[in-house]
DNA sequence: GATTAAAATTGGAATTGTTCTTGATAAAAT
DNA sequence: ATTTTATCAAGAACAATTCCAATTTTAATC
């Protein structure tokens, strides 16, 4: 233990992507990047006024915004509700459990290539792919 | 031609899945039947106005609501872009087109089971799965 | 067919997540 | 040190949707 606070912090550089690492938006950052569970813009904030009391749900959106138009965390969108938001960039899908309300991380199974799978128009040029399951996990089976 | 308007007009019932079919609830069904555009519910509201020129906006939403509720038609939410809806009940995902902002439905391909695809945790139950794609078509390929 | 009960519709107000605006701050460049 | 530029804060504004109370329509019963 050495840092200045009791939980390893990660180092974060000054600059990602040509985006220059501010306060605000290295904390948002280090909230997503500490927890997995795909918070939304408003829990991000309350989550990052314990270390920046000031700072105002503006900021988190703008730095959210900057950040996920720096490719460096990506938004996560259920239905209507709050976006949420979370820094694994692999690609990845995402299942929401009904009954708990947890939202689990979906991968491809290996080798599996879209066009294998999804009859695409001639041409189709796919930038983004979003995979959104909803369902439950039988824990008997 | 025997409908009492120049086009071909669907029969719809008076009632589906035990919904009852009222005569807003017909005319938002007809709208999606009719046009596979996937319209937002201000436009279904627009078009319904043609016939029904008293309706209320409120009343689309809660024609929608109902008809979702029913397994009668499908929301399709793209980011955090207004709903949208079609009538195509078929397993499908959606391909928007960012160059001409046309919404393409996508199938699987025969065959194709998600689970077969996707690394699902343990014991999940899926009741809904959605997958939307993002990209352009190339028009020269 | 009239009467009652239940469901649907309407119009507007309220809500909610997000974006915008403006002035203040801070950082970088000169 | 001064100017320029980017970022931040606070609250107002916005847009999609939902809620609410009052009215209208439909169905059920007499």
């Amino acid at each position: 233990m050495h840092s200045d606070t009791h939980h390893e912090s990660l180092k974060i550089p000054d600059e990602i992507r040509g985006l220059r690492m501010t306060r605000q938006r290295g904390e948002v950052y280090r909230i997503l990047a500490e927890e997995k569970t795909h918070p939304t813009a408003n829990e991000v904030f309350m989550r990052v006024k314990d270390r920046l009391p000031n700072v105002s749900l503006a900021t988190i959106y703008n730095c959210l915004e900057a950040l996920v138009q720096h490719g460096i965390v990506r938004q996560v969108n259920f239905d209507r509700e709050p976006s949420r938001f979370c820094s694994n960039l692999a690609d990845h899908g995402h299942f929401h459990d009904a009954s708990t309300g947890v939202i689990h991380d979906i991968h491809f199974k290996p080798g599996v290539r879209l066009s294998d799978v999804l009859d695409l128009p001639d041409g189709a040029l796919i930038d983004d792919v979003e995979i959104t399951l909803r369902g439950r996990i039988n824990s008997d089976s």
